[in-house]
DNA sequence: TAACAACTGTTACAAAAATCACATTAAAAT
DNA sequence: ATTTTAATGTGATTTTTGTAACAGTTGTTA
């Protein structure tokens, strides 16, 4: 299949949430509109998104949710080989961030976690050992990991990245405030203070962008 | 001034926060390509948005350090009044986003933290005390917090959301997987199983968006 | 002082994302 | 059976975002 635009493949992670939901609620079928309406968004959306993805529905009856669902994660999770994650850093936000990937019913697998803590090194972490940054490579790679969350201080942000990219991860979240570029590597920067003073400037009344 | 883009006003802020790092070291000016290599991003891009706040360098020389710093405060800090952030729900991620707020040197102004759980309220978190969600109201307009954080647990987040745009919250980065809709509130949503799920679409081999 | 090099500012263009408009069709109502 | 209604699927259009191209200007060098 041709490449998905990066905002569909958020939006299908998303519609597979709630499709779940509606399953496990015994629903079989869904609107466009029904959906669109769970997650705010337009119906058009919802049905070009399906386009996209080479499902179709059936007319007056909507979308068969339990096809859509499996659709959705053969696109996603890539149904043949599982993706292992890590979390490098795992101070306060590493530790969130594992209580939300663990609380999920996502596919990807939480296979190890790192720090350079001696406190933390061989501690458990909701049932995921702790190794030393150390032996990144290594565990990487005995583990199959493909996928990584950066959130070490700032200070290491550069230094762990380049040494995740040469341990084989092929797609990082970076946490830390500091920007990063990784040839051959799908980089994702998330920036909470970037964020909040977004959401400050056009949540001030002259900015009025309130939707 | 015309109303910014979005990913403009994201920039700015990145901007800011390495400009305001190079005048610590002493630099007084800057050019659109050191910026931008400091960003991974493209000098063109730097020009335009630098353009769009109706700011102008001195040719062979660049931008001067200092006033674009303060450009782009006066636009993101709207210097007059300050804006007051609350966390609602202090949890792990609250509290993980209370360091990264605390620890930055952004002007947003951290004033209260909320919480339902009786252990928390009355206890300080980084110098910022807890109260109970059920003064919310009270408070918020006491202190005058115009942003909120939230971070609940998912069953509470639409409620809660209500309840912080009734305070007079007008600008909202919501953390829950909850999708939300509030009229007149700039509402951001942040999903990190998205995220993750994106980041693991993009980064397999035959989806090879690895830049 | 003439030619060149380096950097800004902006217009024109391209790509990505969202929305509109409407043809089509299946079920329901008359 | 015919009309109406309610839904999908998609080409066309608009909006947002990013990039390319280059004119203009200032300092440097020959």
């Amino acid at each position: 299949m041709k490449l998905l635009p990066e905002r569909t493949v958020e939006r299908l992670s998303k519609y597979r949430r709630v499709l779940q939901r509606e399953l496990d609620n015994g629903t079989d079928h869904i609107y466009s509109h029904e959906l669109a309406k769970l997650l705010h968004i337009t119906p058009v959306q919802v049905r070009r998104d399906i386009m996209l993805i080479g499902h179709t529905g059936t007319l007056r009856k909507g979308y068969s949710i339990d096809n859509l669902i499996k659709l959705i994660s053969e696109i996603i999770d890539c149904s043949s080989s599982v993706q292992n994650v890590a979390i490098v850093g795992i101070g306060k936000l590493g530790q969130a961030l594992l209580d939300y990937l663990t609380g999920s019913n996502t596919k990807l697998n939480l296979s190890a976690v790192f720090d350079n803590n001696p406190d933390k090194i061989g501690t458990s972490y909701s049932g995921t050992v702790c190794y030393s940054i150390e032996n990144l490579k290594k565990i990487v790679k005995r583990e199959g990991i493909t996928i990584g969350i950066l959130t070490v201080p700032p200070e290491f942000a550069k230094e762990v990245s380049t040494m995740m990219k040469d341990a084989g991860i092929v797609g990082i979240i970076n946490f830390t405030p500091v920007s990063l570029k990784l040839d051959g590597t799908f980089l994702e920067e998330y920036d909470v203070i970037t964020t909040l003073e977004k959401v400050a400037y056009f949540s001030k009344p002259k900015n009025a962008k309130l939707l």
